[in-house]
This record gives structure tokens, sequence and C-alpha cells, in this order.
DNA sequence: CTAATCTCTAGTAGAATAGTAGGGATTAAC
DNA sequence: GTTAATCCCTACTATTCTACTAGAGATTAG
């Protein structure tokens, strides 16, 4: 019941690129750099993203990588299943158990809640957040 | 975003002995058997949740384990977050983020989403869903 | 007393996590 | 066309976590 850190620096990495905005490629170092993550660890993760449609890249001098999709195309889910797999309750053992049991149907309503939250925010949807925010603390600080 | 297999046993512990529901004290290898678990791993299981205040125990011969309250008042949530600590988005290794970072927020989006679902969950739900089930199935039987 | 139980400490094989290392391929710019 | 900057790819690794197992000790009913 977490979220691996590798999955955290996937969100990042998509919100750094979302934040950005225009289709220029953004070079992995600078995405590490601002977000803190380790430039090599970043690399296999981006890679991976890419690999699962999100994102492009450009190599080469001047390189970097982009969002394959507009910003309000992409979920947090989406990304969180790319990286650390689906969701899910160990079912696996459980395969032979009797039809009765009343987990499987516990595990879809938390599976549902889970989606609520996930698949509907967009990184659209936390950019304008993080604007928000960023607009009201520099009223404050004019103050 | 996943469940041990360890909280997984937990639960189906937790719900065996709300579902046998007198005060009597039932035995590890009965609900070990009962429950596939393996029973040494099942042991220190349920020691966890002793130690947590859910269950009580006796010892010697005719001893076993017991619910320490009533199963309306023992959640699904209360079980997980005993044995497999508290949800948590990695939120240690960016202790020193910027304030208006959008990913706390959202975070904690998800975690009352998830504890919609477990912390209302308790096992006497469980257990009348589970006699629900168990009537509708053995009328289609009979029919 | 004895047999059946819980209790406690320790160990462990295998997988996952969170990286690191080092070079190879591609591209922009001179 | 050489160079420098970048992404790309494979492999390796230390540490921690997971899911157990082993064995002996403490307690209790009969």
């Amino acid at each position: 019941m977490d979220v691996s850190v590798k999955g955290e620096y996937a969100l990042r990495a998509v919100f750094e690129l979302s934040r950005h905005g225009d289709p220029e490629p953004v070079k992995i170092a600078r995405i590490a750099e601002s977000q803190k993550i380790p430039q090599k660890f970043l690399e296999m993760i981006l890679a991976q993203l890419k690999q699962g449609g999100y994102l492009g890249s450009r190599r080469g001098a001047d390189g970097g990588y982009f969002l394959a999709r507009p910003p309000d195309q992409i979920t947090v889910g989406d990304i969180l299943r790319q990286i650390d797999g689906p969701f899910q309750a160990p079912k696996r053992p459980f395969e032979n158990e009797p039809t009765d049991s009343p987990f499987p149907e516990m595990w879809e309503r938390v599976e549902r809640a889970l989606s609520c939250v996930v698949d509907r925010t967009t990184f659209a949807d936390l950019v304008e957040r993080w604007r928000q925010k960023r607009a009201k603390r520099v009223l404050n600080w004019q103050i």
C-alpha cells in the first residue's frame, strides 16, 4: 500500500515536461537537476515512459525528451501503472478460493476508489493547481 | 500500489475469527488450514495482531486466538495498517521540496479515497456479505 | 505429568528497490 | 567531417524486503 520512489520520480519528470509546455525537448540533465533525481536512474525511467508511448525524444546535441501527447491526455494513473505495474491485491495465490469469499469484491472497491483519483487527475490539472498555488504565494508575498 | 501477501493473510485470519462468532478460542492450526496459510508464518502474523490489540489468545491445550473486540469494531484498514504499516506516498525523500508542489495534495486525495473503503469496511460487513453470497448460491443450487 | 497449544528468537533463499558504470549511437554546429 | 553534446543500451550491485522455516521455551487443560 505504497508508491515506489521510482514512480514518484516518473510523476515529477512528466510534471516538469508538462509545466514546460512547448514542444521543445528538455534535456535529462535539466529534469534531473530541477527535480532532484539521480540522472542515470532518471534515464531508465524516461526510457520506460517513452516505451509506453507517453514521451518522445530527440538524440544528439540539443536533444531531450518531450510529451508525446498534450498534458490533459496523460493521467497520473497512466504513469504509475507504466512504472510500477498495475495495482493488485494478491489475487494470484488465492485463485482456487471459494466463490463466496468477500475479498475480491472489496479489492475491486479499493481499485475503483484509487482509480477515481489517479485516473481522473491529468498533468494539465496538476500544472493548473501548481500555478494557482504559486500565484497565491506571490500575492501573499507582495502584501 | 499493492498489498502484501502477509496483509491478505491477516485479513483472512481475522475474517475467519469473525465468522466463527463465539468467543471460544480458535487454534492457529485450524485457521491456517481453513484459509490455506503456512502455519508458522501465521503465528507471527497473529502475534502482531495481538500486539496491536485486535486479538487475544489463550495458551496451552485448548488454547487459541479470538477477537479482542466485536467484529463491527475492527476495520480492514486497522488490520492492514497494523501489518503493512501506513499507506504512504514517498514523502520522506522530498521533504525540502517547494511548498507549491502539487503532489502532496494529490497523495492526500489518494489516501482519503483509500480510507473511504478500508476504514469503513468492518469485519461484520465482510461476514454479512459472505453470508448473503452463500445464501444466494445455495438458493441457486436448489433450483 | 503430559500433551497440546501459544511464544519467542533466529535464520534464510529469493526477489525487489534504488541505484551505478561504462560505453555506443545519433545529431547539431562549427 | 570532426567534435561535442546528448540519448540509448547492457550489465552490475548493495541493501532491503518478502515470505517463509526451524527449534526450543512457556503455559495450560485434563
